[in-house]
DNA sequence: GCGCAAATTTGGTCATACCAAAGGCGATGC
DNA sequence: GCATCGCCTTTGGTATGACCAAATTTGCGC
C-alpha cells in the first residue's frame, strides 16, 4: 500500500536514521503532518481505522517509537480518536473536537468556586447575546423549536431528571438560531464542563416550575421581539441558578 | 528524592510491571496524574523544570516509554511546556491553555472562508455583548484605559504596523471590562487565530483613519452609556472589516 | 451458514543502545 | 577576579527487539 506523499516534507525520499536530523528535530511532526494530509484530503476518511502502526513504520519509514507519539499528538488534537487498546479511529476536525481539547485543561480550571463562576458569567454574557440575536432575528420555525422545548420542558416538571434534560435543550435552541456551527458546540460544552457541579444542585418540581416559568418569560420576550425583555429574562434565570449551584461549593 | 503520593491512584505501593494490568491498561495516565496532582499542588512549582525522564521512571516504576508518553500527553493539556530538545517546564494550567490546546484544531477550522466567517461571526457575538456591558457597568478608570487606547490608535493612524497593535489593544480593552480573566484569555485566543487572515487584509492609513473613526464611535456611545449605539457602531465597524478579509480569500 | 476455539495480528510496555544537543565544569586568557 | 572557550557529562530523541495480553481473524466443526 504506497501512497503519495506531499512534497512540503520530503519523507519518501529520505532514508530511516538520517529523518530526524533532517527536520531540524522532529521525527514526530513530520509524521503528525503527513497523516493529518491523508485526513484532511479524505484519503483517510473519517471514521475509518489508521493502519496498524507496524504499516505506518514502514510507510513513512520511521520507528515505532516515532508512530506512536504521532499518533497520541494527533489524538490530543482531535484528529484521531484513541481508545486503549483499539486502533484509532479516524476523525476530521471539527469545532467539538476544538473544545474538547480544551477540556482537559478547563477541568483545573473549575476546581474551584471562582474557577466556575468565571465560566459561568462568561456563558451568561454570551447566552444575552444570543437571546437578543433570537429577539432580533429569530425564524418562524425557530420559535416553533422554542415552543416546542417549552412545551417539552412543562411537561418534565414533575421529573426532574427529564427536567434537566428538557431545560438544556431550550437553551440549545438559543445556539442554534445563528446557524453557526461553533455556537452549538460551545453550548455543549459549558453543559459538559458545568454539568459536574450542576448535578449537585438541588432539585424539586418546585424549582422546576420557577425555572420553567423563567424559559417562558424568556420565550414570551422573544416573540415579542424585545430583546430587552428577553436578556433581562435571561440574566435573571441564569443568576439565580447561580445562587444555588454557589450554594454546593463548602465554606462561606 | 522520595515524594508523598496522593492516595487516589495507589501508585507508590505497586509494582513496577503490574503496573498496566492493575490500573486497568493505562499506565502513562496513571503517571499523567500523578505529576498532574504534583503541580496542581504546587509540589512542582510553575516555571520550575520537570525532573530528567530517567528520574520520572524510578520515581514511578515506570519505563522510559511510559514516562515520555506521560509527558507528551501533558504537554498537550497545557501543563508542561516541551520544547523539542529541552528540559518541560511545568506551566499551572489556565485559561490561555485551555484555548491553545484547542488551536491545534482550529486551525483546521480555518481553512476555508466559512469556517473563518463562523469564528468572526462569533467574535462579533461576544463582542456585541461586550460593549453593551462596558455602555452600563463601565467604570471611570475603564473609560479612562479606553480613552487611552483610543488616542494611541489615533496617533498611529500614519504607521499601519502599529495601528493594526493599537487597534486590537483597544478591542483588548472591552474584554478586560467585566474582570473575568476568561476574556481577555479568548480574545487572545481570537486575534492569534484570526491573525493569519487579518494581516492580509490591505491596509492604508486612509483605513486606518476610517477604523479609527469607528473606535472613536464605539467609545462615545459607551461614555455616553448607550448600549445600542454602542453594540450598533461595534457591528457596524467589524462587519466592515470583514469585507476587506473576505476579498482576501479567493473568489468563486 | 453459524458459532466457537485456535492462530495470528496488533497495541501497550519494557529494556537497551546510540547519537547529538544542552548544560555544567574547569582551564585559559585578559 | 572575571569573562570566555572547550571538554565532559547529562539528558532528550530515536531505533531495535522482545514480550504480553487483548483484539481480530481464521478456520474448524456442527
Amino acid at each position: 500500500m504506497s501512497i503519495v506523499i506531499p512534497d512540503f516534507v520530503g519523507l519518501a525520499c529520505m532514508t530511516d536514521e538520517t529523518f530526524a536530523l533532517r527536520t531540524g528535530l522532529r521525527a514526530a511532526d513530520a509524521v503528525v503532518r503527513e497523516i493529518e494530509a491523508r485526513i484532511v484530503s479524505g484519503s483517510l476518511a473519517d471514521g475509518a481505522h489508521l493502519p496498524p502502526e507496524r504499516d505506518l513504520i514502514d510507510t513513512y519509514g520511521v520507528s515505532r517509537t516515532v508512530v506512536r507519539e504521532a499518533v497520541a499528538r494527533l489524538a490530543s488534537k482531535g484528529l484521531l480518536e484513541s481508545r486503549p487498546r483499539y486502533r484509532p479511529v479516524v476523525r476530521r476536525p471539527g469545532v467539538d473536537a476544538a473544545l474538547a481539547a480544551a477540556g482537559g485543561v478547563v477541568g483545573h480550571l473549575l476546581r474551584d468556586s471562582v474557577g466556575v463562576k468565571n465560566l459561568y458569567d462568561t456563558r451568561i454574557l454570551l447566552e444575552g447575546a444570543l437571546v437578543r440575536h433570537a429577539a432580533l432575528q429569530a425564524r418562524k420555525d425557530d420559535i416553533a423549536a422554542l415552543a416546542r422545548a417549552l412545551a417539552a420542558n412543562e411537561a418534565a416538571i414533575d421529573n426532574s431528571e427529564l427536567f434537566y434534560a428538557t431545560d438544556v435543550a431550550f437553551h440549545a435552541v438559543l445556539y442554534d438560531v445563528p446557524r453557526n456551527p461553533i455556537l452549538p458546540a460551545v453550548h455543549r460544552a459549558f453543559t459538559a464542563w458545568l454539568a459536574e457541579h450542576w448535578v449537585k444542585m438541588p432539585r424539586s418540581p418546585e424549582r422546576n416550575r420557577v425555572n420553567f416559568l423563567r424559559h417562558r418569560d424568556i420565550f414570551a420576550a422573544i416573540q415579542d421581539r424585545d430583546p430587552d425583555a428577553a436578556e433581562a429574562a435571561l440574566a435573571s434565570h441564569l443568576n439565580a441558578a447561580w445562587e444555588y449551584v454557589r450554594g454546593t461549593f463548602e465554606g462561606p
